[in-house]
DNA sequence: AATCAGGACAACCGCATTTTC
DNA sequence: AGAAAATGCGGTTGTCCTGAT
């Protein structure tokens, strides 16, 4: 089955000759894009104008940059995905000269099985749940008195490193939550009011931004975060490409809490988008505002923890 | 040398959305 | 306003290349 767009027309199919790329380049030089339908006839191509829109954007565009992707470009996939899902085009816009078929690619042919290997799952970037039964038998290891998961941040090679190159950022950590065990992404300082930690007195987030191999595993958000503490001095520290920056909770509850209010205000905006769309995930999150969702609260502040001077990051789908 | 498997990437397909008439 | 056409997007398939056997 042919494209509806030319089923009409005697088209040509398959990979493109070099003779039929030149004729594309010269006429979209000399006379632009206006209507692809129009540019096939115009140029003398027997292509349908959808193939050489797709030809165009992904190969002969001039301001494409070709080669390999770079470290860099790919934290910026990983993050970027993290947040949105396979939103493949959206992505691409963070990647100057990559087009959404590139990134697709890559993302299929490499990211993915390199997240598989690593333990997580690409479509959530959670750990996987046989890599998260290992990690707990780890930790129990560790830590006897406790099967909370918190120390799956000791997964972290170089997090000691930046907790001691930036000290005064530190302000406090309980004996239980030290770096010797907890180099970690993220620590609350009221939690070493607990004595005892359970399972159930954390959830479980994925990282978010991993540049410097600083978050390469997870972020972990005390229950206490989402409002269900009143202790005043409450902190989170996050780690985000190199430095800790720190939050209350309660400047955090309220960037959350504006955040959602300006994510219905907004009917265009993406997570809005994905709510009416009938995301389960999104919905929740809308329909049940005394069940704080998790995963929201991390997207929606995806972007206060990341890396900040990574340009590309500037301009998710959704700004605050 | 032949063949097979797997990876990388280009292109297609079908559907949704937007634009045009 | 609504139908048709055009465009955009994400998933999938096809093709080529390379390395292993």
């Amino acid at each position: 089955m042919g494209h509806r767009c030319c089923s009409k027309q005697k088209i040509k199919r398959g990979l493109w000759s070099p003779e039929e790329d030149e004729k594309l380049i010269r006429h979209i030089t000399a006379h632009g894009h206006k209507s692809w339908s129009s540019v096939s006839k115009l140029a003398g191509l027997q292509r349908c104008g959808k193939s050489c829109r797709l030809r165009w954007i992904n190969y002969l565009r001039p301001d494409l940059k070709r080669g390999s992707f770079t470290a860099e470009e790919e934290q910026t996939i990983i993050d970027v995905h993290r947040i949105l899902g396979n939103r493949w085009s959206q992505i691409a816009k963070h990647l100057p000269g990559r087009t959404d078929n590139e990134v697709k690619n890559f993302w299929n042919s490499c990211i993915k099985k390199k997240l598989i290997s690593q333990g997580l799952d690409p479509q959530t970037h959670t750990l996987l749940s046989s890599h998260r039964r290992a990690t707990d038998c780890n930790i129990s290891k560790i830590h006897p008195n406790t099967n909370s998961i918190f120390t799956l941040n000791s997964l972290i090679p170089n997090a000691d490193k930046a907790l001691k190159a930036q000290p005064d950022l530190v302000q406090t950590t309980s004996p239980i939550f030290s770096s010797e065990y907890h180099p970690t992404s993220i620590i609350s300082n009221n939690v070493h009011a607990h004595d005892s930690l359970n399972f159930s007195d954390f959830h479980y987030l994925p990282s978010i931004g991993n540049t410097n191999n600083l978050c390469s595993s997870s972020c972990i958000y005390p229950s206490s975060a989402v409002g269900l503490s009143g202790n005043e001095n409450s902190n989170i520290w996050a780690s985000s490409a190199g430095n800790f920056r720190a939050q209350t909770l309660e400047g955090m509850q309220a960037q959350v809490q504006q955040a959602k209010e300006k994510t219905c205000e907004k009917g265009t905006d993406d997570v809005r988008e994905l709510a009416n769309k009938g995301n389960p995930e999104m919905n929740a999150s809308f329909d049940h505002s005394s069940n704080f969702d998790f995963g929201l609260l991390e997207n929606l502040l995806a972007s206060e923890f990341m890396p900040h001077d990574l340009s590309s990051m500037d301009n998710f789908a959704w700004n605050f």
